[in-house]
DNA sequence: TGTACATCAGTGAACGCGCGTTCACTGATGTAC
DNA sequence: TGTACATCAGTGAACGCGCGTTCACTGATGTAC
């Protein structure tokens, strides 16, 4: 009994991890190649297995990019969560800096984001996951601006300043005629602007 | 000659008629499916033409997708400037107002040019042509930021507002669980937020 | 230890579909003489 | 006025492709006796 089960244990890990795989190759396919053009045979190419056995771990495509986009979005959190846990008397500033710099260097997430954000089509379970994961990014930001603005709706203020870095990043991505650093700078100038605006 | 020449282009007028009744036809059906979910077929019947037809007057799926999402973008500029054009003393609060309210009024427009903004597959006459669009309501937000803030860089300002405005409407349109009402008021919130801190 | 059976990860081939685009054709209208 | 021809908007059918998904199958491993 003790030993089927722990044996049983064992292999749904070992299956937890074939998944992880999916998803890992996933996320590589989806930093090379726009979210629409991206397929079942792509990411099953990337993993070096058959697409068919994707059907094994997913119920359908859907469902795997949707978890795919998750996992980038709990790096970001993670790496926000830090930044203002290292830093006690941090400025908004920093958290933009290294927030659109984020954003830039995981283009695939950010693409991703944006296109579950305009999609009509998702289940509503899978609106429900994604939103979650922003509100725990919300959460964070919430963090600072409780620290700035003393009894003020907090929580408006992470949306305006999460939907303007948002905006940054959407808007000047491919900004045409000028270098990946150019553009980099160009976000970076306007995050600026934005924070000193928050900052008052 | 002179008469060939009228009728020529008369006959050229036409054309150009025939092909707006297909741009036309082709906005009303982004007003209603998702953008990668839009077919020539669905334009065609749409315009109540023939699908094959289309290609007589444009080349590709592409271009008539760009020239659909160009002609609603002249909209908004129109709708700006006359807006400026109206009130010498205009509040940034009201352009803000009546922007929000306009991409969401016209969903579909503004989908269309995230798309084209997140799409790495357009060439490169096409991203200058949406580019240009882009840049001419720039000038109109330049109008306002020029009156309020003496001597700043005006294009800057009208960057980072744009790219908040857009932010806005792209990060909320989908809140879940909200009526369209509730999220446009929601925006507009965020909006004013953001409007009073470019006040300053 | 050996044997018969169950389980299940994994596969290649195929299905069915809808797409963008092209093609061969029609039919109306204008032109030349 | 009549006739032969050119032009061109418009069409239905078809092509070729790649996609998501399913299916019948294999082969390795574990289990029962």
């Amino acid at each position: 009994m003790v030993k089927s089960d722990s044996f049983s244990k064992l292999k749904e890990q070992e299956r937890e991890a074939r998944r992880d795989h999916i998803i890992g190759a996933a996320e590589r396919v989806f930093s090379t190649k726009t979210f629409n053009a991206v397929t079942v045979r792509d990411i099953a190419k990337e993993a070096g297995i058959s697409h068919a056995l994707i059907y094994r771990y997913f119920p359908d495509q859907q469902s795997l990019f949707v978890e795919a986009c998750m996992r980038r979005g709990a790096k970001i959190v993670e790496f926000i969560g830090k930044l203002i846990d290292d830093d006690n008397n941090i400025k908004i500033e920093k958290v933009t800096y290294h927030f659109i710099k984020f954003l830039a260097d995981n283009d695939q997430y950010f693409r991703m984001m944006t296109h579950f954000m305009l999609d009509g089509s998702l289940s509503a379970k899978m609106i429900e996951r994604l939103n979650e994961g922003e509100r725990v990014l919300l959460d964070q930001f919430d963090r600072i601006f409780a620290k700035m603005s003393s009894g003020k709706n907090v929580r408006m203020l992470s949306h305006a300043y999460f939907a303007a870095m948002n905006g940054i990043v959407i808007t000047f991505r491919n900004y045409p005629g000028r270098s990946r650093e150019e553009v980099l700078n160009h976000m970076q100038a306007l995050g600026t602007i934005i924070s000193a605006k928050f900052k008052q």
